[in-house]
DNA sequence: ATCGCCTCCTGCGCGC
DNA sequence: TGCGCGCAGGAGGCGA
């Protein structure tokens, strides 16, 4: 389910339920996620007091004093903020419980991860796990200044891949994933298919903006649900996003009305209008 | 280094 | 209604 601005819906809809509070149980119903749940994950967690609640890229990071709890929401995955008593349906694999409450992680698909890191965090940003395997060669962040049209045009030289596989690639940037990057190459009049290597500098610069004002209005969006988040039906805004052209196959553009197009890029699904963005 | 393909797993919608 | 099929928002790992 989650692309960046689910993630960071969840993070904010999450944090004032937990922060500063204490873990006071951890229930792991089903080990076996895209990676086992470490098995001592419950006594390196209990009684600790929640630090911080942060995000790196689609990670979701829960710091406490001697390390960092790591959960990645994969495909299907969603977090919600229950009553500790709350019966568990058959995809609620792992609790968090936090006295009378309890942030219990639901996946499906089981594409999702929870994992641990040690080590103290340090200073605000995440510090110590960003050491970690998975965390330590990620692109910058998306809306960060960072991330910018140097940075993304002058990367991309001699690279062969087509575009979007491109910025879909966390090690050049974080947090676009298959629905943003057809959304932002539309607005930016870019084609998909065309390869990484070959597009100009004005054209990373409207493609960079774009990825920015994308997922700042999904997230801006997303909020307008937050007041749910703790209800049991309550979920992140996914579709308040107004799509251009992602699962448009067929309708007319908004722009210049022709048929938007699907083509398969990386064995996933691509869309974008023939006529707004002919390379 | 880079690229493209494969994989994990379940649910859902569609066509017959 | 029921069934089989294809597809789904991620992304690490692998072999070439």
């Amino acid at each position: 389910m989650p692309e960046l601005p689910e993630v960071e819906t969840t993070r904010r809809g999450i944090e004032p339920h937990i922060l500063d509070k204490t873990i006071t149980d951890v229930v792991v119903r089903e080990r076996k996620l895209r990676w086992p749940i470490p098995a001592k994950l419950a006594e390196r967690l209990k009684k600790q007091k929640i630090l911080s609640v942060e995000r790196r890229g689609k990670y979701l990071l829960i710091c406490v004093k001697d390390g960092t709890l790591i959960i990645h929401l994969g495909m299907s995955g969603s977090l919600r903020i229950l009553p500790a008593n709350t019966p568990a349906g058959a995809h609620d694999h792992f609790d968090l419980v936090i006295g009378k409450q309890c942030l219990r992680l639901r996946d499906p698909r089981k594409f999702g991860a929870v994992l641990w890191q040690a080590g103290p965090k340090s200073g605000s940003q995440s510090g110590y796990v960003e050491t970690h395997k998975l965390l330590a060669n990620l692109g910058p962040e998306p809306l960060s200044d960072s991330f910018d049209t140097d940075y993304l045009f002058n990367l991309s030289r001699k690279r062969q891949v087509s575009i979007k596989n491109f910025i879909m690639n966390s090690h050049v940037v974080v947090g676009v994933g298959n629905i943003y990057a057809s959304e932002s190459l539309f607005r930016s009049g870019i084609r998909p298919t065309s390869k990484a290597g070959k597009v100009s500098k004005a054209r990373y610069a409207r493609l960079v903006d774009s990825i920015k004002q994308v997922l700042a209005e999904a997230i801006e969006q997303g909020g307008t649900t937050l007041q749910d988040f703790s209800n049991e039906e309550g979920k992140p805004g996914y579709f308040a996003q107004e799509l251009k052209v992602y699962g448009r196959e067929g309708q007319a553009c908004y722009i210049c009305d022709a048929p938007i197009q699907k083509t398969v890029i990386g064995q996933r699904s691509s869309y974008y209008c023939p006529k707004c963005q002919k390379t």
